[in-house]
DNA sequence: GAATAAACGAGACGGTACGTCTCGTCTTATG
DNA sequence: CATAAGACGAGACGTACCGTCTCGTTTATTC
């Protein structure tokens, strides 16, 4: 899922970025970069992230638990959040269901609450951490929201479509806002009433959905 | 709309504290709390607001523009957040509208926009801000929706229970759970998008919502 | 041994402080000043100067435990050092005593010894953190030696006058050299060496000033 | 005269501090101390010594005027007065005379003066704030001694020595003893009486003390 | 008595320094 | 040449006292 490392790559602008030379037969030349050190990094912050918020999380300590300089972190990764990210996306099966009953809604139901079983595990309440840090680093949120929100966005986005095509639902609705309404009550729930969200409800919501709110 | 002062009041919690006795004749001994340093301090957040992200605001410079010491901070607000929904809500005119033009979806529509005139205006992007702070401190989370999140979302409650009364909706349906599809799915947009939502789209999601995905 | 109060006496210097008139008839029109307050706070200032140096200890926390307003502190007193000495001074006894045995050498061996007696009793080595204070602060340095050092110097100077009297020294000598030659050593090793100087010691340096250093 | 820093090393008290093995060859890994800072710390230090009483030295103010950060001083130096006295040895000449006319009562009184000379010289009256901080930090009284008062003590015994060799003293006197009176007595009368002592004082204290006091 | 005046306790206030912490940068020696 | 180690300037943290300033209360004297 995952097809570019995530941190900047600090060789590339610089003068003697062109180390990707023609055939690429030559890594650069001096001492290579340390995977060791990378994976030390990733796993210490991966761990503090389970018992510490990342507002409170320092690259000091992230440096002192894997045992690196702190430079080096300074070097890959332009601050603490993508680090997180980083060592996040890392670890999580990102491999989003896709679900295909024959049923649009009950693909959807089964897709929302996929979401909740995430969002309700050890690693996910670090979800909403990152929505967090995401309100004062434009560049952080449009890079959380290209690698972590689009692929599971577009998931739902998929069986609308097929639904669409199927002649499940009105095909003069606008595609965004029925995501923005499935996703959107979903996340508003648990983000930011930071209330329960358990499976009757996601099929209710789903349900609401289809049926309108108008009475019969 | 605000009754009571936001900030934790110190003196309610000491020993000395049962001094709103039966007939409440006096006040405490010492010299009273300077309304002065409070309008001071809370205007000089304000300010700070229109320039600096909550995160990056420190108690020191808002003592120092306020001409206050930081002490005098620390004795009346938890933490800086405290400082600043105060500030916020101090200002902005909490007056939430209440339409009833008979009808519901119309009402709804005009609900749903007077939040996002709110939101995109000048003090309107403070919120999110908020919101990130309530996803590393339980305690300011709950103060928040208390103060802000609820209010707003009665109003359209009530706009949801009249419409119920008068046989608009569908009588069976979940109260909040219709709320969270309506707040939800226009924060998560704002917030969690970054994305625009203008009165077009608002009237949508309202619109689609009472018709339903369901294609006819 | 005092006569008159330490502490500075505000009134003095206000327009009204013509009160000591003519007759001295009558008392100033307010509330008078409390003796018990003063009382309590030289009592919990003694308190303190047992378990804290003079210069840990602060105004606020000796109005704390005499259960007083900081503001009486600062009334009757300009700082925590003429707090402190007028504790100590209250405290002990001052009656310096006067030796007259016949001979010089040994009235001067019992002062001295009884200087040392109380120099390492239990308030006296309060003694070496007045003369601290007395660095920085002239006035207090000027008090404290009119108020505390010279009776205790005068005292060795009624013996030397009278062994001049008597014969008994040389009477071209310099008096307040002599003086200084006697104190001066003891309270160059307890306070500056911060060594013992024990009973042998103190008959030692009598003897020894009496002997003259020259070989015989 | 100096040997040795006067600060505390602290990375000897490391687990890593055995670094200094057996060859010695190599430094430790990081950045090592910078030498700039630390002369701009003593120099800022001594600046303010003559314009502040030690007491009203602040560390925050050395760092300011010395463009250093705060943690560097607390990182090398316990406490201010550490810093002011490494400023003040750094700065000050120690080579303590050593006059050998012959005459130990002349050497003795060319001795004092030349103690005199210092203590009334521009940074001379520093020397009594260390007193006054030595009497409420042992181990800095300790340093104190140890590296200022030792080698000045030490300079008049080995003039008394030479005098007891010469036969010129009496062999039987207690060398602290008569170190005690010469400096004691100076002392006293500068730093606790804070009264002037004059060359002629001087010659006269030496001249009585060899003397004695008995009337001839 | 009533009015006036001072001293008092309580404690809030603007300042300022404390000593600690983390930031992001910078050497230095090692691999 | 990428590292770890770690020193560095900067500056905010939250706390503690400073000395000053209201407050409302209490105790005297004066009218």
């Amino acid at each position: 899922m995952r097809q570019r490392p995530l941190e900047h790559d600090p060789a590339t602008t610089k003068p003697g970025g062109a180390r990707n030379a023609l055939i690429l037969r030559s890594r650069s030349r001096g001492r290579q970069r340390s995977e060791e050190s990378k994976e030390a990094i990733l796993a210490a912050t991966l761990c503090l992230l389970k018992e510490t918020p990342l507002r409170d999380i320092t690259i000091e300590e992230i440096a002192r638990r894997a045992g690196v300089g702190k430079a080096t972190i300074y070097k890959w990764w332009p601050s603490k959040a993508y680090v997180a990210l980083d060592a996040f996306l890392n670890k999580i099966n990102l491999a989003v269901p896709n679900p295909d009953t024959g049923s649009a809604e009950r693909d959807l139901k089964e897709q929302l609450q996929s979401f909740l079983n995430f969002y309700t595990s050890r690693t996910g309440h670090i979800y909403r951490q990152f929505l967090a840090e995401a309100q004062s680093d434009k560049e952080f949120a449009s890079l959380f929201r290209e690698r972590f929100l689009k692929p599971r966005r577009e998931a739902i986005g998929v069986i609308f479509d097929r639904a669409v095509k199927r002649g499940e639902v009105d095909s003069n609705l606008d595609r965004e806002l029925v995501l923005d309404l499935i996703y959107g009550s979903a996340i508003y729930r648990v983000v930011v009433l930071q209330a329960p969200f358990d499976r009757e409800r996601a099929d209710a919501t789903i349900s609401t959905l289809f049926r309108g709110l108008r009475s019969r």
